[in-house]
DNA sequence: AGAAGCGTGTGATATATGCAACAGAAAGGA
DNA sequence: TCCTTTCTGTTGCATATATCACACGCTTCT
């Protein structure tokens, strides 16, 4: 349960008065936990339909399949959503979870309650639903970045394309990763050596330099 | 401009009055447009912030490098949403094209007017917003679908995730592919020649069994 | 101080993948 | 019908990538 201060700061119940956001909590079955680094916030192989946000914290989707490898298959940061109605499992073999990067405060709502017609048509309600809009159209941005990147036949052409991803939110030829190269190998979907190697060749040609986690771009 | 009955089959405006429709159509400046095969339905680096959704028929976004390599980002059926505001593109000098697959009729619309509090708070504009959540819910579903097989490391883990996927879908071992091997290639981003030497060996091992674009998981 | 764990960096080698090229099958147009 | 285009299937070869192995610095814990 939020606070009046905290309530200003929540990306879903933005523009919504205390008042309703008491009523609406009952209302959409909510429920406000917190969680520790390195927590499970959320099995979806479990049979839950709740879905999640991350109102505070940060935290990650990953899959684990049955060689063990694991992916990072989404990095949720406030207004992160997750859940498994949202995601979709190719091999059933394979877990996945949302894992706990930084201490966080995470909503669960009855996300179908949401896309069906409200029949009590609650005030605010609609407001909750714009909200919810910005959320799904902020993690499909974010999904096609991923695919965009993903995508790219080589490792260097995959690194490329996510530096200049980060330059462009930096608005800068300069910024640093906010993860380490090990996890940026798995974003990528590579193997971590290889794209260490590639990303000395980058800064032999020239065409990117290097400081620790800070990279800039030419 | 949709008919009353043409309406009903609308995603978007499902669930929503004809007359409600003309005045949302005014309000969102929305207008409707048909397209032929190959026909360039929308050209992400123009600089146009309408978001089109795709009434009937289908669509493919496709990245086209600088070296003109292509590559299909998306599959765009009745349903699907597409924008500026809702990809990203790594570089810039890569130019990305929404192209029509089989006839469409794409309604686009002011996506923004639909992010924002609505001044005048039409009766029918919360349930367009609902609707529209409905979409871009599923568009998320289907970009996690695509992430989950492209963060696979090898053509053969990516080929046996789509399999396993469609084969979900289908709710069966065998199903029918619903492009081209060629495009198959190019939706899991790598080589056609490749992906057929992997596919053969998955014949030989027995993993699969092929007639034609018909594939049975065993 | 020492040990353990993690992130970073590098290299040797086997393997997977991409590329180019070709040819038959299938589909569509004139 | 023939002709053209696309899709499918296959191969040899160059190259990119994964795997394994090791070394070093850094932090944390005891």
């Amino acid at each position: 349960m939020l606070t009046p201060q905290e309530l200003k700061q929540s990306p879903l119940f933005e523009n919504i008065s205390y008042e309703s956001y008491l009523a609406m909590y009952d209302c959409f079955h909510a429920t406000t936990k917190s969680f520790r680094v390195d927590e499970v916030i959320y099995d979806l192989s479990a049979h839950s339909d709740a879905v999640g946000i991350v109102e505070r914290g940060e935290a990650a989707l990953i899959r684990i399949d049955e060689d063990g490898v694991s992916t990072v298959l989404e990095e949720l940061t406030s207004g992160g959503v997750f859940g498994r109605t949202l995601a979709f499992s190719g091999s059933p073999r394979d877990s996945m979870e949302v894992i706990c990067r930084i201490p966080c405060e995470v909503l669960f709502i009855d996300y179908l309650h949401i896309l069906k017609r409200c029949e009590r048509a609650c005030t605010h309600h609609s407001m909750l639903v714009q909200n919810m809009l910005r959320l799904m159209s902020d993690k499909a941005r974010a999904l096609s970045e991923r695919v965009d990147v993903l995508s790219r036949r080589t490792i260097r052409d995959k690194l490329l394309c996510y530096f200049t991803q980060q330059a462009g939110k930096a608005e800068s030829n300069t910024f640093t990763l906010t993860f380490s190269l090990s996890t940026l190998a798995d974003y990528i979907a590579t193997d971590r050596s290889a794209m260490m190697r590639e990303m000395k060749r980058l800064r032999e040609s020239g065409e990117i330099s290097t400081k620790g986690r800070e990279i800039t771009l030419r």
